[in-house]
Parts: structure tokens; sequence; C-alpha cells
DNA sequence: CATGAATGAGGCTTCATTCAT
DNA sequence: AATGAATGAAGCCTCATTCAT
């Protein structure tokens, strides 16, 4: 019924993504962001099935497209250890450039239900696919010690990135996020590497 | 104009754990609160200003609790070496202990407004300053490198031992939590320590 | 939930077949009904479960007490022929007394949708048994045919009375409904009795 | 401004009495009668005013076609009693004819709002003159009593043949509702003609 | 004639909070 | 101090109708 595509279906994300930053999760209606993306408010429900669904629909798109260019960019290093940087590097830059976006993934969309959640799951299962894939292979490549728990070395990256993009998203994206990729993969690759 | 103390205060701030974390915060409206603790509805005003303060004074409470332990345990411990794993393993074996009440803080208030967020920063940056200073004293000992950035280690333990803990959460809790103290604690270390 | 009794449920009650009767049945929302009754809109849910269950308890509790009255009347007179009287007279002099509660009955709750007109049925099969069972003593006591249908002989006397109150509603109530007691009853009395 | 007749005119009342009859009154919107006549929606205005043009039109179409259908099988007939045997076995054997058509006519119709209900009205009287015809032929040939009032007799008639057939429509229409002719036959011929 | 994407008014219901008892 | 019945604001969504193509 409702169909996910053209540019209406744009106009309404990109203009959700607006008012959630501005106003926050509980008071983004449907009627605020219809009048952002210049739209009536019935026209949001051809495009989409309800507002869970805008905010799903948001993530999916705005996440799905920060996935897919993290993971590119990754394939196109070398060893683990420069594909942890280019991880590092690309998950702090992307959500640089989109204050607004950065906003809504890290804060707003925290306060959301569990419908939400679970929608948001799998583009999530991706990223984390694409962390844990960079590990293994830095394992198999004896770069990075072979008793390392993948899942738990993933969850100290994601948590550390998230976390640290957390805080400058709070800290109203006053200093340069990227600053720290250095310590960060620093903090990383040792911990990864490293030898008692 | 709201007494915080009190065999009720105690009652109500219980319920709301026991009934958060069984029906999820969006169905835990003030009158369900009221019935788990046995008290008339309007009796909850006596105690709590409005419903956000009933969440963050629970969060303050218990949350404040979790600190003061760690803080204490740690303290306790001689060597940065030491506090760190103590604190690592009290930060996990705590909310091991107590399964109402990890997924009410680690799902349930996420989901909860700003003014909930505001609300329980004080206690948030009590903890942050304690791992802070394991950091630093372990810096100021020489065994950890003299280059870390302070903060970003911190993100990273914090923003680690989060991401843990939600997932176990999220896993039902089904397996042991503690389990992964050392290879939580050997990222730390090794990436605190380790020298290029 | 709703508490099906007290003052304000007789008052949202009266208050619903004042407004239904005065509007019609689509223009009747939850919002006027509660201000003639000089409640708040959020009292009429103290009460009721939802609109439907407002207007399928007014439809009971009215025709509940209108069954009842009739069955009363009908089990003072002693011949069949005598009850089948008293029915068509107590039928239509009720209607006649509540010209708000006829014009919701015949007209506006017919115009209700699925879940209320099977809320309304078991209240009506009680109607239909107390007419079934005049037809039946009739029979029983030789006073009517023996080879008659005696549920047709039920729609026949039901569809009849129906039939003349909604005209008499529709034409503004203006001529005196009881006046057709005595046409009605012959119809039935020879339908009935005759012999070909 | 809507041109009432052409293949879509026809298609599309058609479609409206599949659409109700298998949805219900309250789910037959607009757009699934435009989808199930395969036309568009904004063609439907092209051939009605509205949407409760729709619901008259079918109605007046389907009723006007059963009341000249009923008014020449019963001119065909000779005397009184022989017409109003046809006139009962008419209605109630076109109506078997069409289980869509009956349950649209006999139960979602009836949920119509104000407008609808007069808008019918005109196709109404039709048929109820032409019962009283009958009625008043009989008088006049002696066949019925001269006391009889015409109109309340109608209302037993129309009133009984509605109500027996809105049950059967109700019990899906698993028996033969024409061999309840005669029953209901008698009674009325009886209840017109019979002496004390 | 025909289309179908777009419109936007309108109502039921929830639930945090109050206050008379 | 405690009660709990009453309050009333606020928002998501549907669907009849329009109009540019």
């Amino acid at each position: 019924m409702a169909k996910k595509t053209g540019e209406k279906y744009q106009a309404i994300i990109d203009a959700a993504v607006r008012v959630i930053a501005r106003q926050g999760y509980y008071s983004a209606q449907v009627s605020k962001i219809a009048k952002e993306a210049k739209v009536a408010d019935g026209t949001i429900y051809l495009y989409f099935e309800n507002k869970d669904d805008i905010l799903i629909s948001l993530f999916n798109e705005k996440m799905g497209q920060f996935v897919e260019t993290n993971r590119k960019r990754v394939s196109e290093a070398k060893t683990a250890e420069q594909k942890l940087y280019v991880l590092v590097h690309t998950h702090l830059s992307q959500l640089s450039e989109d204050h607004d976006l950065a906003k809504v993934t890290q804060i707003e969309l925290r306060q959301s239900n569990q419908e939400i959640n679970e929608g948001i799951g799998t583009v999530m299962k991706q990223y984390f696919n694409l962390i844990e894939e960079v590990i293994m292979e830095g394992m198999k490549q004896g770069i990075f010690r072979p008793d390392i728990e993948v899942r738990i070395a993933r969850k100290m990256i994601f948590g550390t990135l998230d976390g640290v993009t957390t805080s400058w998203v709070m800290k109203q994206c006053k200093y340069e996020l990227v600053s720290h990729v250095d310590s960060i993969y620093n903090l990383f690759l040792l911990g990864m590497k490293g030898k008692e």
C-alpha cells in the first residue's frame, strides 16, 4: 500500500530528520513532519504505513547508506590494520558531516519504542557483521591476537565509536569528531594486537 | 512538596522497576506503578513531583548505589591494573544480579525523554569520573601509556561495558555476563598499556 | 475496568439518548455526549469501554427495561388473547411515552455498525421469546390455529409493531400511536385464529 | 454534472453491491468500489455526485426494478387474494435470487445515514402504494373486511416480509425463503378477511 | 472522458495530574 | 497522610473529494 520511493518519499524522510533534530522525538508530530516536507498530513500515509514506519524507514535509509559506505571504503583497504583505521575514520567522518542526522540516530531514535528498535535491527546487524569481519581478518592474518573474543571486541569497537559520537552530539558538535580517530584507533589496535 | 524518603517512596521506586521491566517503558503508566506499589494514584504525587521524577529518582537511587559500590570496591584495590579489573568486574556483576534493574537501565530508560536524560546526568558524571580517575592513576603510575587521551579511553571503557550489558539483556540474560570480564579487561589493559 | 453503575453512568446514557435523538447517530460525537451529560470527555471512559459500548449499553438498558415491563404486564393477563392485546398495547404505549428513546431505537441505532447490532442481539432474543411464548400459549389453549408457524407469526407481530412505530417516529410522532392498537390486534388475532 | 447512464454507471453500481455485501457498509470505501468496478477513483465522480449518491442510486435502481417486477406480476393476477399471494411470493422470490443484493438492502443499507434514507423514500413509497392498492382492491371486492385500516395492514404486510427476509439473510440464507410464502399468506389473508 | 496522486478536516481515546473527601 | 474519581489536552490516522495531466 505504501510506496517507498519517489521524490516525496525522500522529502518526508529528510523533513523528519530535520524536525526530530530540531524539536526532539517526542515533539515530532506527523503534522509537523508533513508541514516541513510541504505535503498534506494524509500524503504521509501514501508513503508510510504509520508514524513508526517513518522512523524505521528513516533509520534504515540513512544507516543503510552509512553501512554501505563504510563497507565499501573498508573493502578498499588492504591490511586488517588499515581496514580498522578506515572503519573508525569513516564511522566518525560520516556522522560529522550531518549534524541533524547524527543527533537523530545518536539521541532521538534511542527514545523510540520497541517496534522501532526491532525494525532497525537488520541494518545494525549488517554493521556488526562488518566490524566482526575486520576483526576476524586481522586474526587470520596474524595481526591481532588469536585469543580475541570476536563479539566482545566488536562490542568494544561499536560501543566506543557510539559513545564518542553521542558525547560529541551532546556537546553540540563543538569539536572536531575526526580528530579523535588516531586515539581511538590506537586503543583498538593495541588492545587487539598487543602481547602481555 | 514531594518528600523523597520513607517506606512508600522506596516501595514506589521498586514497583516502578518491576512494572517497567515487565511491561516496558511505554506501558508503565503511573496508575500501574501505583497499583504495583499498593498505593493510590494520588499518593505517588506526595512523593514525586511528576512521572519523570519517578524515573529520574529511580535511576539516581539505583545508579547512585551502583556507582558508590563500584567506587568503594575500586578504592580497595591497590594498583591501577587491579582497579581496572575490579571496575570491570563490579560493573558487570552488579548488573548481573538484578535482571529487572538491568533491563530498565539498559533498555527501557533509554526510551525516555530529554528531561530524564538530563536528570540522570549527574550520577553518570560521577561514574565517568571514577573511570577517568582509574585511568589517570594508571598513567601516573606509569602502567598505562602517557599518550592516552583520558576521555577517549573512558568512553571506550564505558561504551564497551554498556554495549556488552545491553546485548546480554537483549539476549534475555541467558549467559553468564561476568564470564566476559577477562576478555574485556584484556582489551582495555592492552589498549592502554601497549607500546607501539 | 469500566464500571457500569452509578449516577454518572445513567447520566451519560440519558445524555446519549438526547444527543442522538437531536443530532442523529452520525453527529453524536463522544465529546457532545460528554458535554450534554456535564462530565469530561475522559469520564465517559470510566464507565464505558468505548463509543460502541455506550450505544450497546444504552440499548440494553432501555430495551431491557422495555422487555421486562412488557413481560410483566403480559404475565398479568390471563388468556392468550388478552396477553396478545396487552403485548401490542404495552409495546406501543411504552414507545409513545419517550419520543427521544423511540427515535433512537427505531431510527438512529439502525444506522449503527455490526458490533453494535451483535451487542443488542441478546435483549432482542428475549423479546422474541416473549412473543413466541404468547403465540404458543394461544395454540396450546386452542385459541390460535394449530398450524401456525410460530417463528413466522412472531416475525409478523414484531415486524408490524416495529414498522408502525418507525412510521410514527418518521412522521414526527404527530398522531396517537396507541390509537392503532385495536386495528393491529385484530389483524394478528384473526390471522392466527381464523379457519380457512 | 453526473451522467447517470452508461456501461460504467452500471458497472459501478454492481461493484458497489458486491463490495458492500462482501465487506459491509463501513468498509465499502469509494476506492474499493472503484477498484472492484475497474475504474479510477475519480471516474466515480463523473457518474455520481458523491458517495451517498452511489448508494441511493444503487437502491433506487435495484429496488425500482424490484417494485416494477412486483407491480407487473401483481397486475397479472385477477382476484385480490391472488394478487396478495403473488405479492408475497414475488417479494420473497426476488430477494432469494440475489443474496448479495438482499444482504445490502436488508442489512447494510440500514446502517446508512439520514440523507440516504431520505433518498430512497420515493421508491419505497411506490412499493407501499402497490401493497395498499392490493388491500383496497380486496376491500372493494368484499374479500377483505371493510373495517381494515389500510395503512396499518400495509405496515403489517411490509413489516412481516421485511422481517422474514432480514432473518433469512442474518441466518446466512441457509433455508428456502419462498417455503414460507404460504404461512405468511395465510396470516395476512385470515387477518384481513376473517370475521369474529 | 479518464486518471490517481494529493488533499485536509475531523474524532476517538489515553493518561498524567488534581483535589474534594 | 492517603485516596481515587474526575479531568481535558493532545495526536494519529482515514477516506471522500478534487484537479492537473
